[in-house]
DNA sequence: ACGGTTTTGACAACTAGGTTGTCTATAGAC
DNA sequence: GTCTATAGACAACCTAGTTGTCAAAACCGT
């Protein structure tokens, strides 16, 4: 019997959301506590340049109020800090900590670890035929996953 | 190369996204506008018995209040209706209109048709051992994505 | 060098989808 | 017949967003 497509959306559904509540315990366990995937995203785009909070906007396609308020959880836990550019004083400049840093490097190493899990459940080659799978769909990573209500508003664009 | 774990975590999402996006908008177009998974399976929990609100808030895992809202919704659409139980006068008993089987109808035929064109460009052989190596992985269908900002906050269980 | 336009980031007010706590009315139990 | 539990409503709050407004600073064209 083939499977529904509702089925298959809410199995592709669940299967983000093991994996992300397993990484965010599994954060918590080993010191950065109340960490989602929104917030390793964030800090990711500022390493790679988006270093005010007009920008890291631009790039994740936010409001700047929201990517300010992000912004500014990431800098009282430390992971990232800024200061006002000598040469625009209008903008405060942020940069990676070393704690941030190691936050991005705990992050990949445990969705590694619990992809790791995932190979050995079902057999390396069946999880690489799956990627392989999704790829194929053109299923384009999402830059976004920070939207309130995702799953239950209409999509904006 | 392997992929990443957080890839993996991240096609799962967007695999996920072009599904219900799609869905929502194709049932858009169907005369069924801003629905989204949530109301389906609220319909369906209704259909399946929990026909009072603070019903529907348990089986959905909801408080009350929540629960309540989305049945306002459905009502003033149209997908349900309530009288008060003539046995019980707190209690207001929903049932699921024409209308609201109509839209579950329309729902499951759209998510089957998008599932059949992935299947037409993947090949019916390898989506379904998508959806098996998904379900060997023990992925559990979540009963819940009506939480907000469930990407972004911690879980609560 | 001055004046108009753009950009930054802050503030306030709002929305959507939740939460908890309090309350009344009704129902059920001993 | 009182005591307890339940249904649903209301208010107040939370979180992660939104838009609009604004002052200060910077950029640009004449």
């Amino acid at each position: 019997m083939a499977r529904s497509g509702a089925d298959l959306a809410l199995l592709l559904l669940g299967g983000f959301r093991a994996l992300a509540d397993a990484a965010s315990a599994e954060l918590a366990k080993r010191g950065h506590e109340n960490i989602r995937p929104v917030h390793d995203f964030a800090i990711r785009t500022i390493d790679a340049g988006a270093d005010t909070a007009s920008e890291l906007a631009r790039q994740l396609g936010v409001s700047k109020q929201a990517a300010a308020k992000t912004i500014g959880f990431l800098e009282q836990r430390g992971y990232v800090s800024g200061e006002v550019d000598p040469r625009d004083s209008r903008r405060r400049r942020f940069t990676v900590t070393d704690e941030g840093h190691a936050l991005l490097r705990t992050g990949e190493q445990v969705f590694d670890e619990l992809r790791a899990q995932w190979a050995e459940r079902i057999g390396t080659t069946e999880l690489e035929r799956l990627e392989e799978a999704l790829s194929d769909l053109g299923i384009r990573i999402p830059t976004r996953f920070d939207v309130p209500g995702y799953l239950t508003n209409p999509p904006t664009d």
